[in-house]
DNA sequence: TCGCTCATGGACTGTCAAGTCCAGAATCGG
DNA sequence: CCGATTCTGGACTTGACAGTCCATGAGCGA
């Protein structure tokens, strides 16, 4: 039923939505600056969402964690894995942290948030990464690359929160001392797990001998 | 200059604006609200706080942060104290989230708001219990509780990122989930640098002897 | 008791921003 | 070319809330 044309200046008033969303969290998101950002009107903004303020915040809430959740499809099966993805992150923070627009930190700024329905939205996306993160775990004990006694929803909880809360922190501090470093922990922390090598050898390495 | 009644009026008000800021954030501070729920008036409002609700949340922020700060000054400089510090959180965290206002959250949450003043004293408070953490680390590390290779600054950072990133995704999930997993897991990698016993002895035991 | 300063109440104003409404332009199928 | 539908602009209404103002009350020293 919408037009082309329809979509697009749907989708251009989301994105300012969403930019506006990621600077400064709901209370940043003004329909006039939204309009006069994207060269649009009331009319229109009302047309496409006519649930207003609240609908528009919440599809954009939807689309901003949808984007972020794509950085998470990586599998992590694997040390390799894991090192490139934490390695992928610091370097998006470093961009993301130059232009004042952390996206992990607005996804915890968010937690404040008066509408009971976005914080289950953005709740539900911690989760899945949680799970995401621990499925990746769980497979290298299985496959022998981390020993028994590594608990993929522990290990994958420390990588949460170390994500989350370095990302607060380095916000909060206009920094970028805290998020790397926790990760470098959390990462070394997985590897202190790391399986001995087999049976009979006896190799030193970084990892803890049980 | 003020008198006694008059501190106590202050008070109450501020207390009202430090309880709407932890459960909300800048933007569950309103006025109204906190004049009916201190059964004051506008007058006495501007009266005790001249520069009107920008001076109020100010000054709350701050006696928000000092209230918290009192937790975080315990001494930690041995697997004792973490251990104790790290149950206190959890005991405190578990309370507060049932009153659905977690106080750590909700200096995360206050990463987004406007004012840049307020994001600097957020900051400064982070950075300093860092570096208490830190503190207490070293003292461990120099004392040999810890081996030579325990980066203080790392470590700490891991607590303070488990810490705020805990609450945050405890807080958006609804759970107690995280906090507590990412504290223990922590936990666990500073137990990893536990320096061995004296040379000639072989005690196991989570503990290090002096 | 007077008069000073601090404390209090609440009506009033101004602003800002969300949401409504409708008229007119563009687009499209027939 | 025309009627229907979608798209667009912006004036208008409404409500919420910060901030102002002043009149009154209360405590206290001289």
């Amino acid at each position: 039923m919408p037009t082309t044309k329809g979509t697009a200046t749907r989708n251009r008033i989301l994105d300012a939505a969403v930019d506006a969303l990621v600077r400064g969290g709901r209370g940043a998101v003004n329909l006039d600056h939204v309009l006069a950002a994207t060269r649009t009107s009331k009319g229109q903004l009302f047309h496409y969402f006519p649930g207003g303020k609240q609908e528009l915040i919440r599809v954009a809430t939807a689309r901003q964690l949808e984007r972020l959740a794509e950085e998470a499809t990586v599998v992590l099966d694997s040390f390799d894995a894991w090192n490139r993805w934490v390695d992928g992150i610091v370097r998006l923070h470093r961009l993301q942290t130059r232009s004042d627009a952390c996206e992990m930190a607005a996804v915890a700024g968010r937690v404040l948030d008066p509408d009971p329905e976005e914080r289950t939205l953005v709740g539900a996306s911690l989760r899945s990464w949680h799970r995401h993160m621990a499925e990746g775990i769980r497979t290298m004990r299985d496959t022998g690359q981390l020993r028994a006694d590594a608990d993929p929803a522990e290990l994958a909880a420390l990588f949460l929160a170390a994500l989350e809360g370095g990302a607060v922190v380095d916000k909060a501090t206009g920094s970028l001392d805290y998020l790397e470093p926790a990760l470098r922990a959390a990462l070394a922390h997985l590897r202190s797990f790391a399986a001995p090598a087999l049976p009979s050898r006896e190799t030193a390495g970084p990892s803890a001998a049980s």
